[in-house]
DNA sequence: AACTTAAAGTTCTAAAATTGAACTGTCAAT
DNA sequence: ATTGACAGTTCAATTTTAGAACTTTAAGTT
């Protein structure tokens, strides 16, 4: 399966991990979050190939992730920053470092903890159902098809040549 | 960067993208949510290679996100479910199906809709501050370094040998 | 008894992605 | 006149992934 088919699939999270479901991608958002803005920044801290970082943010940019905006004139040079789109997914990058802090410490405890500026205390993230404020567990979840379940009529038939 | 090098970095992030970084695992993962154990059921449906399935299955039971256990004797049959380590990946599989249920669809809606058993109603997950409550964004949150917050001594040599 | 099917893999070659290292172009500072 | 910073681009070598066929054990079918 190549990329551009994940974002066809009729489900949301084959569609989102064909925008961030690789490494770099979410390392690059990682320091993005971390206010992280340039090529070299990123370069440096991350030990991403030079090539590959560029060919990472050129799509990230296509999908409308990130903005690059020219911070100086001659020479030409940009900067990347998040969009509305990509500070969205703050909770994707909270929720993978949490299941880190809960699983993937060693006795030292946390790289990092957090602290929320409107109560002033570390906390976690935790996931709760929007209805009733509940902590969501998988068992208490039930899936039902929606609206958009079925694929489009072209992309069926190239569903079907594929099998 | 190698994979094992990832894990062993100071960041939740990073070492949680050690184990789950990849397209193939994401959407595994996905399956196994949605109550699939099986390696035909895994492929058959993922569509993903039966080389690469049986490399990730592999991977995730060594990780501790999955336990083989057998099903049938002679021939024997093994199915994949998951661990508590790997149901505590839920939230990260909500907040990305939730973030391309909110910038990925197309005209006809969402494929899927979530109900939540304990209050009966469809519902967004919604991620919130564990002290307050109140819905986090990322402008509202400040890192500090933890206690583990440097590489070990090992490990920081060898990171320098890289720089 | 021979043939087909099912499940859970393994093996192999070709194609695609990633790495590592060097190189380019523009300008400022020494 | 030379060096350094920044944001990339280029290219060969290595690693990963894709695609297809094959293996093993046993049950069910003709």
């Amino acid at each position: 399966m190549k990329w551009d088919e994940l974002e066809e699939q009729p489900c949301s999270l084959a569609r989102t991990v064909a925008v961030i479901g690789d490494r770099w991608s979410l390392l690059i958002l990682r320091e993005c979050f971390l206010r992280k803005r340039r090529f070299e920044a990123f370069q440096s801290v991350l030990g991403i190939t030079r090539h590959l970082l560029a060919e990472r943010l050129k799509k990230l940019v296509r999908l409308g992730v990130l903005r690059r905006i020219p911070y100086q004139e001659s020479p030409k040079r940009y900067e990347y920053i998040l969009t509305q789109k990509g500070l969205d997914l703050y909770p994707v990058i909270m929720s993978i470092v949490h299941w880190g802090d809960t699983h993937m410490v060693d006795s030292r405890g946390r790289p990092m903890l957090h602290e929320h500026r409107n109560c002033g205390k570390l906390f976690d993230p935790v996931m709760v159902c929007s209805e009733c404020g509940e902590p969501l567990a998988a068992k208490q979840v039930h899936v039902h098809p929606g609206p958009g379940a079925r694929q489009p009529a072209v992309a069926s038939l190239k569903a079907e040549k594929v099998r």
